[in-house]
DNA sequence: AACCTGACGAAGA
DNA sequence: TTCTTCGCCAGGT
């Protein structure tokens, strides 16, 4: 039952196209979902490289901190819109709650 | 095959 | 609480 890491891409994709409208999730928690808890930093390159082929959402995808840790600060300004569109509420600094928006998944067995 | 890179995470300072 | 350091995995060069 376990996914070993050919299914590990494809359970990505899978989880970051089911996060409901106005939910976030972790990288980290993605990457734990998908029977790889340690390949956070494989997730957040998976999902960038993979945006636009499968058309993710992945404005949806944040840090375990719970800020856009983006480069450019236009692209910061965008998933925050994104997300404020989707009744995300920010904090300070492009931060939001994560203990009222996270998704609360515990597995992948009915997606 | 070897080395580099990344929209990260946890732990320590 | 913020910043730094180290560890992680898979794809790219």
């Amino acid at each position: 039952m376990n996914c070993i890491t050919s299914d590990f891409t494809q359970d990505v994709i899978k989880i970051i196209k089911n996060i409901p409208s106005g939910k976030v999730l972790t990288y980290g928690r993605i990457a734990k979902l998908s029977g790889n808890p340690q390949a956070a930093r494989q997730v957040s390159w998976l999902l960038h490289s993979s945006t636009k082929k499968y058309n993710l959402p992945w404005h949806r995808v944040i840090n375990s901190q719970g800020k856009i840790s983006m480069k450019s600060i236009d692209d910061r300004e965008y998933q925050k819109h994104l997300l404020e569109k989707e009744g995300i509420v920010f904090r300070d600094n492009y931060k939001i709650d994560l203990k009222k928006f996270l998704w609360e998944i515990d597995s992948i067995e009915h997606l």
